[in-house]
DNA sequence: GTCTCTTTCTACGTACTGTAGAACAATTTT
DNA sequence: AAAATTGTTCTACAGTACGTAGAAAGAGAC
């Protein structure tokens, strides 16, 4: 499945804070852009990439289907295809999915989340 | 983090069926157990394993902390160190926890849940 | 003490990830 | 339009994880 690499991670995260700042309009970066990002973030070792460094993740990323790219205009953009909390909530499912009992999984998960949470549940279920 | 090997989740799947079936006092099998029952097991393909593969993936998944291995007697003696339930829990929280907004993220989660799962949750809720 | 069963050590092929230069394509500048 | 610059793709290599198992070493049985 979709297990992330180090810089992997790095990048869907940097693309991830576009969506949330920017909106899911526009929340396209090119590759230069994201390597400067990932020089000044990523636990602050300063260190430039080469920017080939970051189009080769990038590829492996659209081809992992957790991106996709503005071909039409140059320099290319790319994007996150679903938003942070989406893929979150993708990988839960796929994790609750190789149980062979949801309902055990679930019934031991909400006893381990915190009060707070399980305050939020109860609202949202009620609603719902 | 977790991420297993195709082969090291079909041994897991073995010692987790071996609580779910003997309880947790005796589920701990020996090599060669498990690789008879993944001879006929493991999609149904009945090649048999050198048992040493099968001991090196043991060793992997006791690295891991996966797997706890009784060493008193011989041959050694391999068990689960925890039911596939809570392990599928452990997974998901650290899904959840690599998301900066877990409230968000449990209440798309919840969205997407079956209507049953979701009465399920709301009587765990009530209880709790 | 030797034979047999078990475990450990070592090793190799494949796949994935981080990393980037070389080569090629597009755009801009002169 | 030719040259210079910028951007993209190809190719490659090192490190790690996993599947796989033989060779070597350890322990108990006879």
């Amino acid at each position: 499945m979709a297990t992330l690499g180090e810089l992997e991670r790095a990048v869907m995260d940097l693309l991830w804070n576009q969506i949330d700042s920017a909106g899911a309009e526009d929340a396209a970066l090119t590759a230069n852009t994201l390597r400067d990002r990932l020089a000044r973030s990523s636990s602050a070792d300063g260190k430039e990439l080469a920017v080939t460094t970051v189009l080769t993740v990038l590829s492996r990323l659209e081809k992992k289907g957790l991106v996709q790219r503005e071909r039409d205009i140059r320099p290319h953009r790319y994007r996150a295809v679903t938003s942070r909390e989406e893929h979150t909530v993708e990988l839960m499912h796929e994790v609750l999915g190789s149980a062979p009992d949801r309902e055990a999984v679930l019934a031991r998960f909400i006893g381990t989340v915190s009060e707070q949470e399980a305050e939020t549940l109860r609202k949202i279920l009620a609603a719902g």
